[in-house]
DNA sequence: TAGATTGTTAATCGATTAACAATC
DNA sequence: TAGATTGTTAATCGATTAACAATC
């Protein structure tokens, strides 16, 4: 078994866009050149660590001098797959969806959101941005169209689930879900459940430490 | 040292809000009693791990019995500091604000936002829910004399840097930030950054990963 | 060449899991 | 009591870090 071959663990693949920010912003500077040393300064992660990530996908600094700073950007879009853009469907034209519309770190990463579904018929045909926000029910022939392989969920709570199986359905790969509820999809699907309040309560936690609240 | 004084991991705090979420459902079933192996198999967490993980605070479950599941949801909710209600600052009234505001999840598990503030002049003095949108330069006095200490920005990316810091100059314990840029805070401020582009990236490697794209 | 920094080995650290005596 | 399930020890696993020879 080659290097490159090994499992990657989970742990490096959450800190490569970490990295990737971190060097974008360097090449916007000009810097063509970047020291372990330095990036994980930048990026709060050990710099043995940082060249042993790096290492799983057999990418090369020079000793001596450090990483190449484009090239390095290159090879992380490559190895995550924003080298090229993908197509995004939004579920749900409330708030927050037209949050994520609007989001332009989105575009910046080479994500566009392609089309809009909503429920309610009162949204249904009206604008959004450049799109024309469409009916639920065109969900998987439009997905099927478009070959889009994201759906991104952001309905309200109840309807989280049944959105959810219709992407599945029509045969989407990624699941992105703002819905305040767990949602389950097949082992196929990659699903990632975005949840603010498992988030403010997680760093609660660590304001009750801070504060030195007494457990008795 | 006894063992409840011990360090608990970060990987425990991150689960508990999980196991909350699963205790809470148990309970509106009228559920009374469960066993570790049942409450992992809710959480996808192995049952010798949960019940290390409860060990942590000397939570105490019943030999041949189980967890009692009110006991144990009142027990999550003390450690997390969710047994009490926090009083939440929002600051940006946009879509993503709106949002948030509206999130049903925060008021279940005891957040309320009493507080909402905006830069744009032709928003200050609306409504937003039960709340009027104060300027943002009124910041630092309300959440001084209301005593917030969670802040959540939502803001564009150029002003969550500043934001950040009238929020730690404010005295502020927790900020919650989504806006799509990392910003920086003291050691004695608790930061959680949401780059939900962060979170698209790292999924996408698993979806390439799973279409089985060749690297080279 | 001399200085810098890598790639990688070996040591450390911590988290996860299996197993089982204790006990409800 | 017999069956069930905990709390906890010991074993395993994997990730992080320090250290340094290799080399630009």
């Amino acid at each position: 078994m080659r290097p490159d071959q090994r499992r990657v663990p989970e742990g490096v693949i959450e800190r490569l866009p970490t990295y990737l920010n971190a060097l974008v912003e360097l090449r916007q500077d000009g810097v063509s050149t970047v020291a372990s040393s330095r990036l994980g300064a930048m990026t709060g992660v050990n710099p043995a660590q940082l060249r042993r990530d790096l290492g799983y996908f057999g990418y090369l600094g020079r000793r001596g001098v450090g990483y190449d700073v484009p090239g390095l950007v290159d090879t992380i879009q490559r190895i995550l797959g924003s080298d090229h853009t993908h197509r995004l469907a939004l579920i749900g034209a409330g708030n927050l969806g037209s949050a994520i519309a609007r989001y332009r770190g989105l575009r910046n990463h080479g994500f566009i959101v392609t089309a809009v579904f909503e429920d309610d018929l009162r949204k249904v045909g009206q604008r959004m941005g450049d799109l024309i926000i469409k009916h639920v029910d065109e969900l998987e022939r439009v997905v099927a169209d478009q070959r889009i392989r994201i759906g991104v969920v952001a309905v309200p709570p109840e309807a989280a689930q049944s959105v959810t199986d219709r992407l599945v359905r029509a045969g989407i790969g990624v699941i992105l879900n703002y819905a305040p509820v767990m949602v389950r999809v097949p082992d196929d699907v990659v699903l990632h459940n975005s949840d603010p309040v498992r988030e403010l309560l997680h760093t609660l936690y660590y304001l009750s430490e801070l504060e030195g609240v007494a457990s008795s």
